[in-house]
DNA sequence: AGCGAGTCTGAGAACAATCTGAGGAATCGC
DNA sequence: GCGATTCCTCAGATTGTTCTCAGACTCGCT
């Protein structure tokens, strides 16, 4: 609850079914504090009447339970985009994307989810899809110009991004370059 | 349309209620021809399925009707800062080209990958096509000042880049200049 | 033709870069 | 504090690149 009110929220997802405190009136302290986030109410209550009193209040879009992550992920986009929130658009090599807004990749069907590091050096790595993306550039864009990264560390990262991104049987995209670094591209090439 | 396809395109603007095309399909044909041009959709249609499936299919950002002026500037400079990646430019003779930045080599349709030291090695050889290139600045460039080559090495890498460049029954590109280095160029001369 | 320096070839050794598995430290939300 | 996640480290196995060697081959010369 604290954490709502800090600074730079940019979307709530608020489920009106919490145990203790009825979800509804967190909403209307929320909306006494701050204007600016948008809050999204996840709920399994789908009467009309509860999804007019949650937008009433000030919500920004209701959902009701049981929903598909994917939905839930495009409103969240949909959402931040209309309070003017600048979201950080999707990067895509074939059948590979990261949404690095919500630090999550889809590869085919199934979705996966990236910790923050994991996420950098994708980004940086698809923003150059089809190049060799230079060991020092990795660690720069994923611990910043003056990071002491070991060796050991990034071959850490690349195997769980590699671990993440191509299931046995699939086609592998992050290919290493000895001696200078690593590359998203195809199997062939 | 013929447009989007030229060279220094960073950023599409995408209507997707296009009157005759429908603009997911020129979406669609636009990723399969350029990797790197970033695409922004605009519509009015704004339902998760929308976004989800404009996004899935590689756009870059979507912006739903109406928006403001302002805020589709910033997208697209934001757009346009992350999808500018300074790339290297393609060094190319006759039929070969070598993109030092991918470290692959294409000659005619077939394509090859180069390892680190034959890549500096054929972008010295192609940076002065047409001149004889000395062996000793082969090596300064594949090795640095101070290293210490053998011949024999640098024969061995010789005959690996040929390998790679020239297929049987392809014309001859890299030539042996006895007792000075090595030359790029044609059959002829 | 015969010679010698220079170049090429095949095979394999040496080496450093990378990968792997396991586990310890640090951080975060509860 | 406690469990879960993330981040980092180490030692040993593994892999491609790089390097070497011996012998065969060219070319220019006499």
């Amino acid at each position: 609850m604290k954490l709502a009110f800090g600074t730079d929220i940019d979307v709530i997802l608020l489920d009106v079914m919490l145990p203790r405190l009825d979800g509804l009136s967190v909403l209307r302290k929320l909306r006494e504090g701050r204007r600016n986030t948008a809050v999204i109410i996840v709920s399994a209550r789908d009467t009309g009447a509860d999804i007019v009193q949650g937008l009433d209040l000030g919500a920004d879009d209701y959902l009701t339970k049981p929903f598909e992550l994917d939905i839930l992920l495009a409103r969240v986009r949909a959402v931040a985009r209309r309070s003017h929130v600048p979201q950080p658009a999707d990067l895509t090599f074939r059948d590979l994307k990261l949404s690095p807004g919500t630090y999550q990749i889809q590869r085919g069907d199934r979705t996966a989810s990236l910790s923050r590091t994991e996420c950098a050096l994708l980004q940086a790595l698809l923003r150059r899809a089809g190049m060799v993306v230079p060991r020092e550039v990795l660690i720069e864009e994923g611990w910043g110009s003056e990071a002491d990264v070991s060796d050991a560390n990034l071959y850490f990262f690349v195997r769980s991004l590699r671990s993440k991104i191509t299931q046995p049987g699939e086609a592998e995209l992050l290919h290493t370059v000895r001696g200078v670094g690593y590359s998203i591209r195809g199997e062939d090439c």
